[in-house]
DNA sequence: TGTACATCAGTGAACGCGCGTTCACTGATGTAC
DNA sequence: TGTACATCAGTGAACGCGCGTTCACTGATGTAC
């Protein structure tokens, strides 16, 4: 195993874990450049190695922004999962706070976000981005689930289209109004225009009362 | 003034109207490569001129593309208008119309769309642009105001939040389901996600009887 | 109407640069015995 | 425990390529008289 030496600075001659390093490294400039604004020559260097190197852990730049994006899933994932926290203390605030964490995650980890939403990678033709990305989504449909057991069968939406509209709105509030980004000068926080449109659709839904 | 020769494809020295000419070519490159996946180098020879000659008309690549954003947010609008059509025949049918009209935008001009909301152009940068957005954005206003006359004063929430709603919602429609994109193996198409996401919002303004 | 001339919008050649990619290599690590 | 050796994960040099950008130039257009 590597170790950094007295410095913390110089590494051996062997990386250690160079994968990890370069997804580390691609971080900031995804976040600087956007995800396809930066090159794989950049991530070698600021992860301290030869630009000939990232090809024993990648066939090229695309590699690398799927590995991302798939780390990003993942970590979108968990925070999900933890907000929702089993539908406690009711399944309305829990679908609540996962709307929330959506907004946070985006703004925590922008560089992930970009990876997973804006990089144009396709996740249906890499199996285990595919596999991180059911497991959010699934997450939101379950939530959606403990929500509509709430109404009668007869006025119960379909859970899946329900996670879809969340998602869709989240996604769009992140890209117009969560980044210093094109909309951005409407007079609503992202914050403010997630929690109002939710409330106007669960309403929608005979969810709140009006 | 140019003319194209007998072939219609030789031009004289000078190209005529090359600015526009290089915003046309750039279109279907976007629409390929992405709004940051093609180079200045390549819309001149699809416009057919020398990689010098865009110089005499946008400084750099990113000067094209704010061009495009700009001739979209132009057709954005007089689309969202020629659907909004004056609020006939009803405010609440109108404003469905302009949702269709909104997808079916990115849609038939994919390319301007990724111009406008994917290139990370600041729109703020740009007086132009900003202007050229202002005014859709406005027509959103409006139609939400519109709207709102419908409702008691006591529950007419603000025209500024509602457009901003259904903008983010339908924008995270078009990115999400809109395209060959992440999430789309969704059961439901674009369509379906927005008519029905915006039933229910308006379902929880009110507006429409559940 | 014709001519001279200024201006404009192109050309094409040139340059420096950094990227992607390959290659033979070498230092470090792990393992068989 | 020590040694030999296979394997792995790096290096660094090299290459071809296309882009961005500049420059002096030139053909076409417009206008003053």
């Amino acid at each position: 195993m590597a170790e950094p030496d007295d410095a913390g600075q110089r590494r051996s001659y062997h990386h250690g874990n160079l994968r990890q390093g370069l997804i580390d490294a691609a971080l900031p400039l995804i976040e600087a450049k956007g995800p396809l604004g930066f090159t794989l020559a950049e991530a070698a260097r600021a992860a301290g190695v030869s630009t000939a190197a990232p090809y024993r852990h990648f066939r090229g730049r695309d590699e690398l922004i799927e590995a991302v994006a798939e780390e990003g899933f993942l970590l979108f994932g968990d925070q999900l999962e933890s907000a929702w926290n089993g539908g406690r203390p009711s399944a309305l605030s829990a679908f609540m706070a996962v709307g929330r964490a959506y907004l946070a995650f985006a703004r925590s980890h922008p560089a992930h976000y970009m990876a997973m939403f804006e990089s144009g990678v396709s996740i249906a033709g890499n199996p285990d981005l595919a596999r991180a990305a059911d497991r959010a989504m699934a997450i939101l449909i379950h939530a959606a689930e403990r929500l509509a057991e709430r109404l009668p069968p007869d006025r119960r939406p379909p859970a899946t289209m329900v996670a879809n509209h969340i998602w869709a709105f989240s996604h769009g509030v992140v890209e117009l109004f969560g980044r210093g980004r094109p909309g951005a000068r409407a007079p609503y926080s992202a914050d403010e225009m997630l929690e109002s449109g939710a409330v106007i659709y669960l309403q929608g839904l005979g969810l709140i009362p009006t």
